[in-house]
DNA sequence: CGCTGTACTATACACCGTACGTTATAGAGC
DNA sequence: GCTCTATAACGTACGGTGTATAGTACAGCG
């Protein structure tokens, strides 16, 4: 045992899925705007550069994160209407998306890119191949689908971590009560219903059917 | 003249539209990712501190830089059908938007609030409830529609950027290519589509008419 | 003239991502 | 058992970040 020998930890400690599943952890507990490299590395016990060994740069491992989220996203079932197929996906999306609230963003900031991700792209397509539509009316489809589920749920997401912080809760709902109801007299009516339906199931149901109202007329 | 006289900046060069225009102007050039408080000091000839006289903090500065952008949503002209004009109030976000990227992010990252965004939702709310919506459809259909706008040219300014960067664009396609014909056909055999569907006033459209006859039915 | 409020500065702290060069070790071949 | 080599993890350093805190010089007013 030589005396320089260091407590140095042992070799393959690491390995990608453990820092993904590590990034994702940290992530979810601190929110993604918390969310740094030297934080895994610390988490691993392991210093921050052991990251670069398995991901080039934090936008690598967040791919990989957003991939490994994707892959939580069910398979579409055979035996429905394609409505309610098209319907199943977007809800399993939007529910992933609420259980991982940080899903919302790594989508919105980055190109889709990766196998689960094509996946679940695979089975939306499949839906509406099925059904009847062309080609180009599929993949209009399928983008329109996928920017209102990421839309909407972004939007959810964002008010009710603002319901959670009463500070800022507070401030959101003072600043609308000074809103002077002579200039904004439809704002200051609808108040309560717009914090109502910023949200939830019903909001997220009722423009899915819309869409798919429009997409069956 | 003491001789501890520095070359300090004169009173009241700074002032909060001075300091947003700035930070706006900024903001465009660099990219959002690259903003910094330090810079936007600089480029007024300033400490960063000097900011804080007139924002708490950064995302206080966000804030008044999206109210800032909001302005420019022009107001509803009066004189059209009312789907002709929830069309005109969508493609006017829309439009702004992609003129000025970075107001997708301050959207989707902030909850709304400022009389500029008081506006233009006063706008959008009042053709509802003018075109005979209770107040809840109203309330419903408003959230469905802006977050549809918001998810539709997010996603639609994430794929222009990606284009726009060369090296990221060939991994992208070359990633996509990559994936198994086998295992997933449709995304195969799509892609293309799916490229040419990524974006553009056609497929924000598509999106827009889906909702819009779900809404007339 | 002196006072006070405030617009701006200076310094400092605790972080961040990551480029670069180094070192210790696991496993391969002898 | 030995050495050799590839590489996993390390340490250091750089240039940045937001912002807390304290200090300073000036405008306006009595």
């Amino acid at each position: 045992m030589p005396a320089s020998s260091r407590a140095r930890t042992p070799r393959n400690t690491l390995s990608p899925e453990l820092i993904v599943r590590t990034a994702l952890d940290l992530m979810e507990a601190k929110g993604l705007h918390a969310f740094s490299l030297r934080g895994v590395a610390g988490e691993l016990g392991v210093g921050p550069m052991a990251l670069y060994t398995y991901f080039r740069n934090k936008d690598d491992l967040y791919d990989a994160i957003r991939d490994h989220l994707m892959a939580l996203v069910p398979d579409v079932p055979q035996d429905l209407p394609w409505l309610d197929q098209v319907r199943f996906v977007c809800r399993g999306l939007r529910a992933l998306m609420l259980q991982h609230p940080c899903l919302a963003q790594l989508l919105a900031s980055r190109p889709l890119s990766g196998k689960e991700t094509a996946r679940v792209a695979e089975g939306l397509l499949g839906v509406l191949r099925a059904a009847g539509l062309e080609p180009e009316a599929a993949a209009r489809t399928h983008t329109t689908l996928f920017t209102y589920v990421l839309g909407a749920t972004t939007w959810e997401i964002q008010m009710a971590s603002e319901r959670l912080d009463p500070d800022a809760w507070r401030r959101l709902r003072t600043s609308m009560e000074s809103l002077s109801a002579h200039e904004f007299p439809t704002v200051v009516e609808l108040a309560p219903e717009l914090a109502r339906t910023s949200g939830g199931d019903e909001q997220f149901d009722y423009g899915l059917d819309l869409l798919l109202a429009g997409l069956a007329s």
